[in-house]
RNA sequence: GCCCCGGUAGUGUAGCCCGGCCCAGCAUUUUGGCCUUUCGAGUCAACGACCCGGGUUCGAAUCCCGGCCGGGGCACCA
């Protein structure tokens, strides 16, 4: 895994949190569904909140929000793997690890306080006639009259099994007169029999979002929220419960949504395709997750800069990966050496080629020269018989017959574009073909080139062949094929396998 | 139907709260030059924006009103 390094990334211009000397502390929090790995969508409220413990030498908690979900929200058991993997490849500190699922007895010791103050109660309505009924129209339901022994014997049944799922849920007294429709009387915890990957079929009522954070982000001791705004409406059922018990309220940030332009996140459909092995797993360039991004050989903290050079604006933002790729080059292009890699290659014969010309001798990085050469040999199957190399087929193909192009860092050469693609030698220096403004192109020997299969970013696997000397080179190498692109070799065997990083 | 939020160049962002230093800064993208034995890096340059209409004011990207456009919420999901 690749290491980031928190000097690079320095102070943004990014504001300063609000209200940080009312706390003796900055308690911030992370609390992603685990419903598979982090993607780079996540990597915002992520690295937001990092950004922040960090400045303010504060606290971070990983809260996993396992509640029981729904059918279409559905825990991944290997996410609570994953996402501490994503962090830690993200440089993320963290101080502690709380699973909400082991944090029941508190939701259920304030519900119970919430029925006796009359703040909350049993609701027996068919959710879908409250809706319609109640919700739409602002009229209470006779449940919201009922005395407190009266909800207090409900709340039992909906513990002990009297009530089936869906039988009744607790409702905290919001307002039925809110002129916000998303705020009367919101249900706050509910029956679920499903059964939990981690305390089985120990409870089965359980609270939804706003009110297990309304309790816990007091519980946890959390100061300060920096979330999507498509969490506003829970934020502030968050601060009637806080005003019920007026606890100092955590500041709320709400940061826009954002979106990708070149890049489809979907977990639910990464989850399926990688158990059905259409993708080769979660480090798949489909699931855009950290794990694939790593795999790919981008630097955490070009994630990082970036994804802070968004600032905390709740506008909506559509992004390029560009932005990434651009932070990840400078990060990164010093330090990756250069090879030969041709994809689909046209094999030209060479003829003509002096016999002091055997080798081509190319820097490792043409900005270090104290690097040193990689040695590409231009062996011949016989001694008397051409020597054969591939060239990229779109190359082939962009030239003309009688053109001069170079082949880099060997000699120049005359296309010859008969029956079987040939190419005369010319000459040796390099200026010959810039002065006509020639091509120069990578290219590959026929001898001893080694097989390599390179994943581009929508999947597709490219086999083609990469010069000699890349079989030396070590698993996890982040390198540059020139004039194809960036790329991080992630398995040695038979093949060199190498995932597609940009351009 | 009801409620909330937002709208600065292709993209992102600074400025907006506390009007003048903004004929709007920065990054990235794109284009061109130089450089370079890569379509990488470096370097120089260019293109390119305050949603619209009123109002307040000596002066508005910044304040007020209206409109338009966009996003989100109204789940016994997170």
């Amino acid at each position: 895994m690749l290491k980031a390094t928190p000097e690079i990334v320095g102070e943004k211009d990014l504001p300063d949190l609000p209200n940080v000397d009312k706390w003796p502390k900055v308690i911030m929090r992370l609390a992603p569904f685990p419903s598979g790995p982090l993607h780079i969508g996540n990597a915002r409220m992520v690295i937001l909140n990092d950004y922040y413990v960090k400045r303010y030498s504060g606290e971070l908690i990983l809260v996993f929000d396992d509640t029981i979900g729904s059918a279409e929200k559905v825990v991944e058991p290997a996410a609570f793997d994953l996402i501490p993997e994503g962090l830690e490849y993200l440089n993320v500190k963290w101080h502690r690890t709380v699973y909400k699922s082991d944090r029941l007895e508190i939701f259920y010791k304030y519900a119970v306080d919430l029925i006796n103050r009359n703040e909350a109660y049993v609701c027996d309505c068919d959710a879908d006639v409250w809706r319609k009924e109640h919700k739409a129209k602002g009229k209470a339901c006779s449940c919201s009259l009922l005395r407190t022994e009266e909800n207090l014997a409900r709340w039992e049944k909906m513990l002990d099994g009297t009530y089936p799922e869906r039988g009744a849920a607790v409702r905290l007294r919001t307002g039925m007169t809110d002129p916000d429709p998303a705020m009367r009387d919101h249900v706050i915890l509910r029956i679920s029999e499903t059964e939990h990957h981690r305390v089985g079929t120990k409870y089965r009522v359980w609270p939804l979002l706003e009110y297990s954070w309304g309790i816990d982000d007091h519980e946890l001791g959390v100061t300060h929220i920096i979330r999507g705004k498509d969490l506003v409406k829970e934020g502030k059922i968050e601060q009637h419960i806080w005003n019920i018990y007026n606890w100092q309220h955590p500041e709320l940030i709400y940061f826009g949504r954002l979106k990708f332009q070149d890049a489809t996140l979907s977990k639910s459909k990464s989850s399926k395709e990688v158990r059905e092995g259409v993708y080769t797993g979660w480090d798949d360039p489909r699931t855009w997750s950290l794990q694939s991004l790593d795999k790919r050989g981008i630097h955490p903290d070009a994630i990082r800069k970036a994804l802070l050079d968004l600032g905390l604006s709740i506008t909506d933002i559509s992004m390029s990966m560009k932005a990434v790729y651009a932070e990840n080059r400078k990060l990164r292009d010093a330090d990756a050496p250069r090879a030969f890699f041709v994809e689909t290659p046209v094999w030209l014969n060479l003829d003509g080629v002096p016999k002091d010309i055997q080798a081509a001798e190319a820097p490792v990085h043409p900005d270090f020269p104290e690097r040193g050469t990689r040695i590409i040999p231009l062996s011949r199957e016989k001694a008397d018989a051409p020597a054969k190399v591939g060239i990229a087929d779109r190359d082939y193909e962009r030239m003309s017959k009688g053109d001069l192009f170079r082949l880099k860092d060997l000699a120049n050469f005359i296309l010859k574009k008969g029956k079987k693609p040939q190419a005369n030698f010319h000459s040796a220096d390099v200026n010959e073909v810039r002065q006509v403004g020639g091509s120069i192109i990578h290219w590959i020997p026929k001898q001893d080139s080694v097989p390599v299969e390179l994943t581009m970013v929508d999947g597709e696997v490219m086999a083609g062949l990469g010069e000699p000397g890349i079989c030396d080179i070590e698993n996890g190498t982040f390198l540059q094929f020139e004039r194809v692109g960036f790329a991080r070799v992630f398995d040695k065997g038979e093949k060199i396998r190498v995932a597609f990083s940009h351009k």
